[in-house]
DNA sequence: CGAGCCCTACCAAACGATTGTCTGGGCGGG
DNA sequence: CCCGCCCAGACAATCGTTTGGTAGGGCTCG
């Protein structure tokens, strides 16, 4: 009887948008409002009024609250993802590129900041489906890999755990959704570039020389 | 007429307990599930089910859902801060006492990894009120602070900035509690002390010599 | 060119289920 | 007899979701 939405849902795509515009606009106001409030506690009828309809219209652009999230979620999983490997890629010394990614990878989460805290703030309220479809270790695993090629140079600690230090790494970093504000007095090219050198840094071998001008105290 | 809980509450003093025992044992179950589900996700009916009581009789321990999680989140938070504050305290060199505390506070995260988990992810969802008494960047400051004395050494980087630091510490230790599970292959202690040589070694200067033994390549 | 039709985008209203919370009472031990 | 602890049951509110309908723009086709 009814039709609505007659497409038989291709695969992965997104529900349905007759030409994208407002299914895009959709995302954002559920983006912004899930981080602000949390998905829990957001209403379809908070997304419904800041979109401007009935909160059942809302049925016209999504199957589920749940997958509502899914979108949001995914959206940023691969932006976020494909922004890594391409920093992971830049043709550079494993140290240096460690340094760029590290940069990189801050300045992604500050200018995609609402985005990036609802991907890493609700992940795991995701269902067991759609969290199964976003692989997040894969950050994990970019980051390892490239740790594991900066030991080929000697400067590096050989006996860093890859996978141990890319979570430090990420840690690091992903926390910075947790604080920055940006009306706050640090720049995220301030804060990417300060990330970076006091992990890089971290990596390296200390060449144990004493400090020069000061004899030993204490 | 009805004088439940006829105490007007000692202030910020727990909401009731004859003699805590059952009160304690309440705290831990609200905080395993919070941990597990999310704090919107969990319903008062979970927790009364492990509990071995009907969802209303919650209400003879508690005044509200809210305040539960309250005081789930102020356990945790007033150790977790003595805790760091103990481990700042430490009579040591500065940067020796950073190392310190870093693996301290990872071994205190691994160890009490539920309580820590709530606290981490379920902050803001405290009301206003609730947020406001536990000023979580107390954290941050205790830190802060230990860097800045640790730039008296010449040592460390003196262009460090401290709260940028400490947040790149805090975050890196706390986002331990995102995937540190007791059965994984790293110890707490190996995590630990792998973070606080990461980290500290990151805030020294790397006194400029040649790596030995090797010719310039590249 | 105009009549008819479809389809998108939404409305209006209701649903069943769930949730946090409250009331009043009962039981057992000190 | 009192009081801590819990039960039984209900409450209103809120939530995600469903149903059927409709305005209106654009397309087709005679």
């Amino acid at each position: 009887m009814v039709n609505r939405r007659r497409a038989p849902r291709t695969g992965t795509a997104p529900p349905f948008r007759s030409d994208d515009g407002r299914w895009q606009e959709l995302l954002d106001i559920a983006a912004r409002i899930f981080a602000r409030k949390g998905y829990r506690s957001t209403t379809l009828q908070d997304i419904a009024d800041e979109f401007g309809v009935l909160k059942g219209s809302l049925y016209h652009y999504i199957r589920s609250k749940d997958e509502l999230l899914f979108e949001v979620v995914r959206s940023v999983y691969g932006a976020g993802l494909a922004n890594l490997r391409a920093l992971a890629a830049a043709d550079l010394d494993p140290v240096d590129r460690l340094r760029a990614v590290i940069r990189g990878h801050v300045l992604y989460l500050t200018d995609n900041l609402v985005g990036t805290t609802v991907l890493l703030h609700e992940f795991d309220q995701l269902s067991d489906e759609h969290r199964a479809r976003l692989p997040i270790r894969e950050y994990q695993a970019v980051v390892a890999d490239l740790v594991a090629d900066a030991q080929a140079d000697p400067r590096v600690k050989p006996d860093l755990d890859p996978r141990l230090t890319a979570l430090a790494v990420l840690g690091a970093a992903n926390w910075v959704y947790r604080w920055y504000r940006p009306d706050g007095k640090r720049s995220p090219d301030e804060i990417g570039a300060a990330y970076a050198d006091l992990l890089v840094d971290g990596m390296l071998i200390r060449t144990g020389a004493a400090v020069p001008g000061e004899p030993a105290e204490r």
